[in-house]
DNA sequence: GCGAACCCTTGACTCAGATCAAGTTCAGGA
DNA sequence: TCCTGAACTTGATCTGAGTCAAGGGTTCGC
């Protein structure tokens, strides 16, 4: 693991997709990245972050899976975005945290110290400009995601997420996305639950009927093979193209 | 209407809470974008940006009510944002549209060309900066959105919407946001069915609750009293101070 | 090996919201 | 003034997903 993927900062060869920042490989940022750098682990289940705390850190996921959920008094929560390896976490600028941030799984965070983290920024424009670019992607997810929950079928949720999560998995090994794909689910049924705006009864029940169908096949309750991808993308709903969550 | 308003450019004694970008009252920048700005008018029910199409202009909403809109092979669709007056309409950045926008209302928009825009950002930092909290705040508001087409019940979504329009609205007017308001929804049953992920007939009945319930009084169909906003908020199912959209 | 704690599945029943089908209201035009 | 059409309301019925309940499979610690 070197610096570079360590840090999920790099330039265009970097095995990572979605960097925090790109530094375009400038060895003084790096430099001064590395000292207000530091790493932190979390048990799954555990909470990072909860919404209205002082943000003391941004960062990025360096292993596991972690989501942004928000909770209503009566108990009621809904995910709001899911952060998997590389994703960044925190907003520069806001000093209090809107969502609580929880590990699904056990995660490795990768931090910086958010003041002269922002102090970076402001004098290196360029990291501001890739941080506009990620935002923008986040926000066309959010809305990518407002279609599922206000408008798809369970069955077309489940397989919005299936392709969302086999894409994102499959992506970094395989060029293309077309055919045969197989991952490792790495929520629970509650987990995909709450993401999709559904019961955990409903979410299993359709992860069923999807094995029934011949849709996907299961082996164990995680291990997810897709032997059509195009399949998958028809029953999510989508056109064939795939504008799903970037 | 002075240029400052007019450009939904401001410096913080500017009316307007949602400002395209803060110029500073920098005279040098508001010259610069007189140069490129025009203006657009759109008749109800005209779609201004198909998704897809190549972006021209980038700009604001000076009157009327705009919607960004995601649509299903099959016809089904979700509203993702909701554009009044003073929100900035496109990404710069990104040249192609991702989502409909379409005139809810008579719509004007003040637009800037987007390539000189671009420009202009590059070279003005605190503009950059300016775009990239207004983008955090359009993701907040996005997220906050998914509790509601996720996990709120049909009467809680028209309570949520219509304690956004009626803060939105009120909120030019008046200081804190107690007590009775009054405003005209901008939105047909439909386009509000839209927006919450319901049908139009769910709307009407939890329309007609509501009223029942005293919760809002109705004159015609578009004139709403919110008697006590506290408990509009509270039917909404949110905490009493009220996170939703920024 | 056994119990406990999870995680998941499945069945039976319920119900909120969708669907289908009439009406009503109201503004604008002939 | 009446006609027309769009926007809206209301009723009857249906249905997809929620709720409640029971049970199976794994993993872990004792």
């Amino acid at each position: 693991m070197n610096k570079t993927l360590d840090l999920s900062i790099g330039c265009d060869s970097c095995p990572i997709k979605h960097r925090a920042v790109c530094a375009r490989c400038d060895a003084d940022e790096l430099e001064t990245l590395e000292e207000i750098k530091y790493y932190r682990s979390f048990e799954a289940g555990q909470t990072l972050i909860w919404s209205g705390d002082r943000m003391e850190f941004v960062g990025s996921v360096v292993s596991g899976i972690a989501s942004l959920t928000q909770t209503m008094e009566d108990g009621r929560t809904q995910m709001v975005g899911l952060l998997l390896p590389s994703d960044f976490v925190g907003r520069p600028g806001r000093e209090f945290a809107s969502y609580d941030v929880v590990a699904t799984t056990d995660v490795v965070m990768c931090c910086f110290r958010r003041k002269p983290f922002e102090n970076m920024m402001v004098e290196t424009p360029h990291v501001a400009q890739r941080l506009l670019e990620m935002t923008l992607d986040e926000l066309d997810a959010a809305r990518e995601w407002m279609l599922v929950l206000g408008r798809k079928t369970a069955r077309e949720k489940i397989a919005s997420l299936l392709s969302i999560i086999g894409r994102r998995d499959a992506s970094l090994k395989l060029e293309g996305m077309v055919g045969r794909i197989v991952f490792d689910l790495p929520l629970t049924r509650e987990a995909m639950a709450d993401y999709l705006g559904l019961t955990l009864e409903t979410v299993s029940r359709q992860m069923s009927a999807l094995k029934r169908d011949g849709v996907i096949e299961l082996e164990g309750k995680r291990h997810v093979t897709v032997p059509s991808f195009e399949r998958l993308m028809d029953e999510a709903g989508d056109d064939a193209d795939g504008g799903m969550m970037a």
